[in-house]
RNA sequence: GCCGAUGUGGCUCAAUUGGCAGAGCAGCUGAUUUGUAAUCAGCAGGUUAUCGGUUCGAGUCCGAUCAUCGGCUCCA
């Protein structure tokens, strides 16, 4: 039996070998950093038998998968300390995630107390040692154990594995057993599980469903040693100090009111110039460079609009809606299963009960549609690229709102392209260009990751059309992700009813995932809306419509730009950009004139006239954040010069007033984004 | 919506067992007119998120509501 290890050598056995035998033969000091190992692609855990020719990787806690292995060990130390302490506790499931594991609980929630007392019973239980034992039981024993043990959330995990799984299990200590496919480390000591540590304690609900009960789920982390563990806190800590939920509150570019409700935050005077400079910008793109017309379209609209589209039946609940009717349960299941033939079905719609109730738009689709339909298109009029800059309402569960990136109203870059068949694919390839390039110009786009959202073959229901209609889509959608060489995984059940959509995902400073930028095709909506434009053959033909934004959410992006860049925006986007600095009231006459020249070129720019100390008002324009500062004096305001003190550079020298405008404006003009001189103290 | 935590001047925090709501920073006023990260002095700022209850007495205990945070679920 020949083994290939990693590094190309290979090792000659002529009988089966365990891993941990293989390892040990290699160096004993590997054998015991060793997590687990990865067999032919496979990780597996030392255990493991070897009787015929494979590759072979030794993993260690250095290794991601290594890392992983070690964390879900130490997530079943988590459920074995529980138990101990509280052994009416019923196990769920506990696996590594990401940045470290959690394990779920049938228990009345932990405290931080009850979780220090948990990590005290952990490091008891790993000073003691431990091996860990791999058994397999046939479906009928596994089940009757788990039910001996009055674990009835594994009783369900293996009644829904398959008939002709392997059950296994691991036990370790004294006699803590469960269910586990595995891999483990064999060995829990002080050597094996070195550091790690409980971090939180939430709700979550059984598989996912909010129908099941809630569990306690305890978060925790694990590292290959106690330095990496201590990092990696410090790292949560500097996270928070980057959080733009923080962050934004103390720059004073937001804040929220208790009365006015949640998800509804009030934009400060800065936040405001932030977005303002953002909209600008994305309007003059899309319509001098990528040829968009405009649109303004109401806020709200009746039932009857979103009924044809048939938003009111998929998404009523997350819609804010005025003068609603309660419909009486048979109405209401009556409306439920209508099924609609879009504008056709005006007349019926119109006589519903409802069908004064106004809402507020949760989206624009519709609102453009008509603004395409008020005149008769030609095939000449094609791609039609209509941009909005939408406000939009949803009413997102009370629980959902987080600081700017979920909110309950919200302003998107929207817009739709109508377009002929031949067409489709070079138009949703300009809106992938589009969106990478707003997403360049911000600095952001090594931060994104792009998925192509998919419909759900297992809940049709949600979906308009047939599997078909979706597979041809997005097949199609494939074929133009593939062509323009973009990676991206693929998500079923992501997709909107009404088509597959490309989007742009970026994490948070806690790592959770948003929706940035989505690029949509809809293959139903036109349809229903009948929209439809005169061909050279003189027919009515129906245009493919793509939903799309160039940069998402003003509000989503600004807590994206505040977090990346820590507060630290790009010059262009700064809401203040320079402040002017007088030595004394003697200068403040050129320090105007510095100020009205500048203003003349469209910077953003104060002066600070208080009665203080030069180094103090350094000391807070600093803290302001501010890319520039202008100190002026005698010898300024005589040459008619600046000097000119930098967030990137700091002392950048005494320059011609001019020279500095026209640094500045050339700065802003390319929105640069100047890069910080690492040697710069970061105070 | 669900589980949990939190809520005291603009911000950061204090207030012994239930016993006079207090400090620093920011702000304002005055003095200082300053050359590259904190000048000095004074003043003002509060229905302790809101409403209700217990109590001689509530920031503190109880209940409800609102909001914020960490998760879960959701996210057209």
């Amino acid at each position: 039996m020949k083994i290939t290890l990693k590094d190309g050598s290979v090792k000659e056995y002529s009988e089966a070998k365990r891993i941990i035998d293989v390892a040990f033969d290699i160096s004993e000091g590997l054998a015991r950093a060793c997590c687990a190992a990865k067999v032919n692609g496979e990780v597996k855990d030392l255990r493991t038998e070897l009787n015929e020719d494979c590759e072979l990787q030794l993993l260690t806690a250095s290794d991601e998968e290594g890392l992983r292995v070690l964390r879900h060990t130490t997530s079943h130390v988590l459920a074995q300390a529980v138990k101990n302490l509280y052994p009416e506790a019923k196990l769920a499931i506990g696996p590594a995630i990401d940045e470290g594991f959690y394990y779920d609980f049938d228990v009345p929630s932990f405290t931080r107390e009850d979780l220090d007392k948990i990590e005290a019973e952990m490091k008891k239980i790993i000073k003691a040692g431990a091996e860990l034992k791999y058994f397999e039981l046939p479906r009928k024993e596994a089940i009757a154990l788990m039910e001996e043990r009055n674990e009835p959330y594994k009783v369900e995990l293996i009644q829904d594995l398959p008939e002709d799984a392997t059950i296994s299990f691991y036990e370790q200590g004294d006699g803590f057993v469960d269910l586990c496919a595995g891999p483990h480390i064999m060995k829990i000591s002080k050597s094996s599980i070195k550091a790690f540590k409980l971090i939180s304690s939430s709700g979550a609900y059984w598989r996912g469903d909010e129908h099941n009960a809630m569990l306690t789920r305890v978060y925790g982390t694990a590292f290959g040693s106690k330095d990496e563990l201590n990092a990696y806190l410090e790292e949560l800590a500097d996270r928070k100090n980057r959080d733009h939920n923080k962050l934004g509150r103390e720059m004073d570019l937001f804040t929220t009111v208790d009365v006015i409700g949640q998800g509804l935050p009030l934009f400060m005077p800065k936040g405001t110039k932030i977005i303002q400079k953002m909209q600008r910008w994305i309007e003059d793109l899309e319509d001098y460079e990528w040829g968009y017309v405009r649109t303004r379209t109401p806020y709200m609209a009746k039932s009857t609009l979103y009924k044809i589209s048939d938003h009111w039946y998929h998404y009523k609940d997350g819609m804010f809606v005025m003068n609603d009717i309660p419909l009486s349960d048979e109405e209401a299941k009556r409306q439920g299963a209508r099924i609609v033939n879009g504008i056709e079905d005006l007349a019926s719609l119109e006589q519903d009960e409802d069908a004064n109730s106004y809402a507020l738009r949760p989206m624009t689709c519709p609102f453009q549609y008509f603004v395409y339909k008020a005149r008769q298109k030609s095939y000449r009029d094609l791609p039609y690229r209509m941009g909005e800059t939408s406000t939009l309402f949803r009413n997102e569960d009370s629980g959902e709102m987080h600081g700017l990136t979920r909110v309950r109203q919200f302003t998107i870059s929207e817009g739709h392209l109508v377009c002929t068949p031949e067409q489709v694919d070079e138009e949703f390839k300009n809106c992938v260009r589009l969106a990478k390039h707003c997403l360049t110009t911000l600095g952001l786009e090594e931060d994104v990751t792009y998925r192509m959202s998919k419909w759900d073959p297992e809940n049709p229901d949600k979906y308009l059309g047939t599997a078909e209609d979706w597979d041809r889509v997005e097949g199609a959608m494939r074929e133009i992700l593939d062509e323009i060489g973009l990676e991206y995984t693929e998500e079923a059940g992501e997709a909107a009813f009404y088509g597959p959509k490309l989007d742009i995902q970026a994490k948070n400073v806690y790592g959770k995932e948003d929706t940035m930028i989505t690029i949509q095709l809809d293959m139903f909506l036109s349809e229903r809306y009948d929209m439809y434009y005169i061909d050279k053959d003189g027919e009515k033909k129906r245009p493919y419509i793509i939903h799309r934004t160039s940069m998402g959410c003003y509000e989503r992006t600004l807590a994206w730009l505040i977090e990346k860049y820590a507060g630290k925006l790009p010059t262009w986007l700064c809401p203040e950009q320079v402040r002017i600095l007088p030595i004394s009231e003697k200068y403040f006459d050129y320090a105007d004139e510095v100020f009205k020249e500048l203003r003349k070129n469209g910077v953003d720019v104060t002066v600070d006239k208080r009665a203080e100390k030069i180094g103090f008002k350094i000391r807070e324009a600093r803290m302001d954040k501010l890319p520039y500062m202008l100190v002026v004096g005698q010898n300024e305001a005589e040459e008619h010069t600046v000097s000119v003190r930098s967030r990137f550079e700091g002392d950048e020298g005494v320059k011609p007033l001019q020279d500095f405008i026209n640094q500045i404006c050339e700065e802003i003009r390319t929105k640069e984004i100047r890069k910080e001189n690492p040697e710069l103290k970061n105070k």
